[in-house]
DNA sequence: ATTTCTGCAAATGCTTTGCATTGCA
DNA sequence: TGCAATGCAAAGCATTTGCAGAAAT
């Protein structure tokens, strides 16, 4: 894995603490955290962070391609650091997000399968986003 | 197609004025509206309609499998009122949203690969969303 | 020395809520 | 009649913005 200092410098963005501390956890978890995840998780450590600080990180990282935006249900926005495409499972009762590993979206970008539908709908298309809506284990098993 | 009182009824939900034009409004357009558009729309022919009326509705017509619920982008959810799985594409410069008809969801649905997604991550699936991102025609002449 | 980022607080925008009134069944 | 839906205004969150001071290049 390279060092977070290294893959800031070689996106052309300005090198901070605050940067390194939230792609940090964003490498460490495999939880998809909103903002707000991330600032309670970097609080102690970093006490005068401020949230709108991680809102304009969390942008710039998703921008210069470091990490990706999920859209996924209720409580704001959610973050990965794993930028390769994969379907997520959502929760739809407490709101989790996890990975599935088990199904490639490599057919979804294929080259012939993205011009036809850039050729149906007009779209000059970038990005690919494949999610699941459920109940997660613990959520099943609780009545009702 | 079945009228929409009908269609109401069949759900078991009250029948009013307010629920069969929101519906209508949706059954009427591909625009995949959010709730400020259908409002907008609504508004010259019922006057006193109130917005948060039209947030309550989409999310019974949501709920009781009338219209399915997009989470796409800025500006909101977006609402649409066919529900056979299918993907859309997002334009991330207007916002537009559009069906893409072209491509069968039907094999994300297919027994055993919700069965193997099921099994790896341990959720009850119940439904699948598959988004496209990218520039929709108009935005793409447009310099920059 | 410049440019960009951070932190704060205020502002914004979307959505929900509480409650009195109205309307469907 | 009784329960549910509507309309209104206020409240609630998530997110953005403006700007002065701080930090990175």
């Amino acid at each position: 894995m390279q060092a977070i200092e290294e893959m800031l410098r070689e996106k052309r963005i300005k090198v901070t603490p605050q940067r390194m501390a939230v792609y940090a956890v964003l490498r460490e978890t495999r939880r998809h955290p909103n903002v707000e995840m991330i600032y309670q998780k970097l609080k102690p450590t970093y006490p005068a962070m401020s949230l709108a600080t991680v809102y304009k990180t969390v942008d710039v990282l998703n921008k210069v391609g470091l990490i990706q935006e999920l859209n996924v249900g209720e409580g704001g926005l959610r973050y990965d650091a794993t930028i390769k495409p994969h379907p997520h499972v959502y929760c739809e009762k407490c709101g989790k997000v996890a990975d599935v590993e088990g199904f490639s979206m490599d057919n979804l970008h294929e080259e012939s399968l993205l011009k036809k539908i850039q050729e149906e709908t007009g779209y000059n298309l970038s990005s690919v986003q494949l999610y699941f809506y459920g109940k997660c284990p613990e959520c099943n098993i609780v009545n009702k």
